[in-house]
This record gives structure tokens, C-alpha cells and sequence, in this order.
DNA sequence: GTTATATATGAATAAATGTTTATATATTCA
DNA sequence: TGAATATATAAACATTTATTCATATATAAC
């Protein structure tokens, strides 16, 4: 039996991205932002169709992680992808077929 | 402002794939699944540290999911992986710098 | 200054998840 | 048959996550 690739280290952080951006309305945003090089708190929500508050709450989260980052301009705070790895990761799951899913 | 180019029920269903695997634990299984085709729960067990129970937990978990499957020899039982694009996945974020999380 | 707009924050709470413990089931072997 | 081993199951519980709501802060425009 061979052992996986992975040290613990890295399965933690691994598992942490993952969990990270595996939720729908993250995964949206991300999506979102694959296309948009920045958008504002309120591009996203309305492009999503959700709340503000919601949407502020889970892009800070994302911040706050490392996945993401800011800058301000005006009244608008503009967020852009920081980890741009977790393009790939979309990317790759986007092409699988995921018809019984 | 683009669109994201993925439609609502691909997000979810990305999200979904995402969430399943987004744990140490579970990482850790498919890792292991990576290098070794099949394993037994006990394989698994021994080899990540983890309690039978909980192990087990997370086989059926992701089994039910679609992205493990098994098949019983005597009084053992083989997972191995259904699902292969998670693999992609996971090796698109081993090759990636993750010194910051 | 006041008002309007954009975003953040924090409390509250529901819902989902992770984990342990104990027990049940299935299979093998003596 | 009974004992041993492998796995599953189910209850109980703590922890984490998702969501909403109300309010605070920051900036801009007047």
C-alpha cells in the first residue's frame, strides 16, 4: 500500500481552499470574477441576485482567507481574485461531465 | 460586466463536488485513493490515524455522493474512486504555492 | 452641515457538519 | 455452532456554517 502524495500540511490546506469556495454563492462570485477582472459588492449582488449583506459577509470571508482582495474607489469597494488557482479548479470541474450530480 | 460562464445549476453542482471533498479527512482518503486504486476502510483507517467509525462515516458520505464507490471481498470492502475529475482537482492545487495558508 | 449610496459589522438563529460512542450486521474460520 | 474480524449504523452532541436583520461606517453630492 503506498502512501498518498500529500503531506498532512498540505492535505490541511488543500481541504481548506476547497472548503473555502464550496458553496454555491462563492462559487458564483468566483465565476463571476473569472470573467470580471473586478467587480463591486453591489455588481455581485445584482448579478447574483442576492442580498448585500449576504454578499458582503461571504466576500470579507474569501478576504479574509486569502482567496480574495480589495481596493477601494469612491463609495465602491472592488474585489478581485487573489489565488488565482482556483481558476483551475472551476476550470477543471467545468469541463467534466456532471450530468448525475 | 460579462456574465460568469457556468449557469446556475452547474455552480451548484460544482459547489456540491467541492463541499464533499472539502474536509482533511476526506482529502486525505482521496490522496490516498490516488496512488492506490483501491483500499480497504481498515487500509484507510491505519493509514490516516482515523477512527473505523468515522472513516467509515466518510466513505458512505462520499460514496452516496457519487464520487467513491465500492465492492466487498470476504469480510472487507474496497473503496476506490467513481468520480476521477477530483483528481484534478487535487493535483492542481498540489503544484500551486500554498506558503500563505 | 444633511442626505444618499455603498459597504461592513454584529447579533441572533437555523441548519449543516464533524465526531464519538455504543451497537448491529456481515463474513470468515475454527 | 460460536468467536473473531470488518464494516455499517444510529443516537447524541458540539461545532461550524449560512442567512437574515438591524445598524454602523465611509464616501460623495448637495
Amino acid at each position: 500500500m503506498k502512501p498518498g502524495t500529500l503531506d498532512i500540511k498540505k492535505v490541511e490546506k488543500v481541504a481548506f481552499i476547497l472548503k473555502a469556495i464550496g458553496n454555491p454563492l462563492r462559487i458564483g462570485i468566483i465565476d463571476a470574477l473569472r470573467v470580471n477582472d473586478e467587480l463591486s459588492v453591489n455588481d455581485i449582488s445584482r448579478r447574483l441576485q442576492a442580498e448585500q449583506s449576504l454578499v458582503s459577509h461571504n466576500l470579507l470571508n474569501m478576504k479574509l482567507k486569502g482567496i480574495l482582495e480589495s481596493r477601494r474607489e469612491g463609495k465602491n469597494i472592488y474585489y478581485r481574485l487573489k489565488l488565482k488557482e482556483v481558476l483551475k479548479v472551476i476550470e477543471c470541474m467545468e469541463n467534466c461531465n456532471l450530468e448525475d450530480f
